[in-house]
DNA sequence: GAGTGGTCTAGACCACCTG
DNA sequence: AGGTGGTCTAGACCACTCG
C-alpha cells in the first residue's frame, strides 16, 4: 500500500488540510507549482487532486484553483427541515449533548448486527448522545465502537463535539461507507420521555453500521427519531 | 455541450450499453481497442471509462477488462431485509403492481414540494404502484412526472416494469440525484388498508425530489412502508 | 507469455477567471 | 495578460489475469 506518488501525495495533502495548514476556502497551490515542488508531472498531480475532490475536500473552479473544503459533503449526513420553514434556508439551532460519555463496556446480547471474532473479543466502547432542534430533543443516538486501538478515547471529551472528527484527527480512522436499515415503530416509554412523544407514537428507527478506512474495522449505531415536526432529510448524488 | 472527445465516446459507449450492444457481464473493448478504432490517445479513452464507471455502467478489472454492469448501483436504491434472515443473503421475491397507470392529471392542491412556474403550467402524470414481497404489500408509492416532453408515456406500458428504465430508453432522461425527507407517522384508514396494517400503526413515509440529466426537470415521489416485517435497507458510499 | 488495466512522464493547446 | 484548471497527445513501464 501506499506505493505510487499520486497516493503519496494525495495523502500528503489531506493530512495538510485535516491539520489546518490550508483552512476552509483556501486555495491549495496550483496543480504546477505542486508539480514543480513535488517533481511530479501535472497529470500525476492531478490524479491525487482528483482523489481529494472525490472525497470532498477540496472543489475544483477553472480558472481560479482547488478551493479546499472543510464542511465537506458527507456521507447521507443528516438534516433537520422544518415543516413551516423553507426548504434550504433557516439552518436551525442545532446542539449535541453527551448523554454518557465514552465508556468501555461490554457488548449488548443479541446486538443489532452480527459481530465477528476479533469484535466479539474485544469489548465495546459505548455513547449515547441527544440532537435537539431549539431546545425540542429531536434524536436519540446510541454509538457502539469495537475496542481494538482507540486508547485515550474513553472518558475523553471529543474534538468539537464530533466523534468524527475526533476518529480522523486523533486515530486517522475516516467513515468512507454506511449501510443503514430503517423502520418506523412505535414508542416505548422511554423513548417516549426522551424524545418528548406519548407512548406509542410513531418514532423513526436506523440501525447504522459504517465501514472505515481501517479495514474490518466497523461502527455501529442505533439512530430514534421524533419526526412530529422535523423531518429527516438527505441528498446523494 | 459536448464539445469533447471524450464525452462522445463516453456518450456512445453508454448508449451501446443501453441498447443491449453489450450485456451483462459482457466486456467492452479493451482500452488499447478503443483509442485504434476511435483513433484517441489510451488517455482520453480512460477518462470517458473513467465516467462510466462514476456512474455504475462499468465496473474495470486489473487484467482482465472493463465490464458491463447493468444492475448498476442505483442511488440509494430501497432493498428490504426480513428480520428473520441473514443480512446480505436470501434475496425476497419482490413485485410490483400498478394500482393507476400513467395518467395525466392535475396537481395536487398544496403539493409537498414547491413547485417552479414551468411545471405548474404544465399538468402532471401521476402514477400509483404498489411493491410487495413474499405476496406482502409492503410499499405503495405514488410518482409525479411534470408533463414536459413526455409524448407518449401516458397509458403506456413500463419497460420492464420500471419507470426509470423507461425514461431513459425512451426519453433520455437519467435520474442522477435525490433528495428526500424521511418521518415516521401514524397509518390512517387508507393507509391500514392498503398495507395491511392497523389505523394508528406507525408507517414509514418518504417524501422525494430526484434530479435528472435533464436540467431543470424533476420527478416526485411519495412513498408509504410498512416496516413491521422488513427493514429499508439502503447502502451509501 | 500475451493482453489487460494502472501508473507516470513531457510535452501542447484551450477555456475560464482575475487584476 | 498571466495564471488556473480542462482536454489531449505519444509514448513508457508495471501489476495483474488467464490460457
Amino acid at each position: 500500500m501506499q506505493d505510487y506518488r499520486y497516493q503519496s501525495l494525495h495523502q500528503f495533502l489531506k493530512s495538510q488540510i485535516l491539520h489546518g495548514v490550508y483552512e476552509d476556502g483556501d486555495l491549495l497551490p496550483s496543480e504546477n507549482e505542486l508539480s514543480q515542488f513535488h517533481k511530479l508531472t501535472r497529470t500525476t498531480v492531478r490524479q491525487a487532486l482528483s482523489e481529494l475532490q472525490k472525497e470532498g475536500y477540496i472543489v475544483k473552479q477553472k480558472g481560479k484553483g482547488s478551493i479546499v473544503n472543510i464542511r465537506r459533503k458527507r456521507l447521507g449526513l443528516l438534516s433537520f427541515k422544518g415543516f413551516s420553514e423553507v426548504i434550504g434556508h433557516s439552518d436551525q439551532k442545532v446542539s449535541n449533548t453527551v448523554l454518557s460519555g465514552p465508556l468501555l463496556q461490554n457488548w449488548p446480547k443479541d446486538f443489532f448486527y452480527d459481530l465477528n471474532a476479533l469484535e466479539k473479543s474485544a469489548r465495546c466502547i459505548y455513547l449515547k448522545r441527544i440532537r435537539s432542534v431549539n431546545t425540542d430533543p429531536v434524536m436519540l443516538e446510541e454509538t457502539y465502537l469495537p475496542n481494538q486501538n482507540l486508547e485515550g478515547l474513553i472518558g475523553k471529551k471529543l474534538i468539537k463535539g464530533s466523534l468524527f472528527s475526533t476518529l480522523i484527527l486523533q486515530y486517522q480512522i475516516e467513515v468512507n461507507s454506511m449501510d443503514q436499515d430503517v423502520r418506523a415503530i412505535k414508542a416505548n416509554a422511554h423513548l417516549a420521555k426522551t424524545l418528548s412523544l406519548n407512548e406509542n407514537d410513531p418514532v423513526l428507527h436506523i440501525y447504522r453500521k459504517y465501514g472505515t478506512s481501517r479495514p474490518g474495522y466497523f461502527i455501529y449505531s442505533s439512530l430514534y427519531f421524533n419526526t412530529e415536526n422535523y423531518a429527516i432529510g438527505s441528498y446523494f448524488k
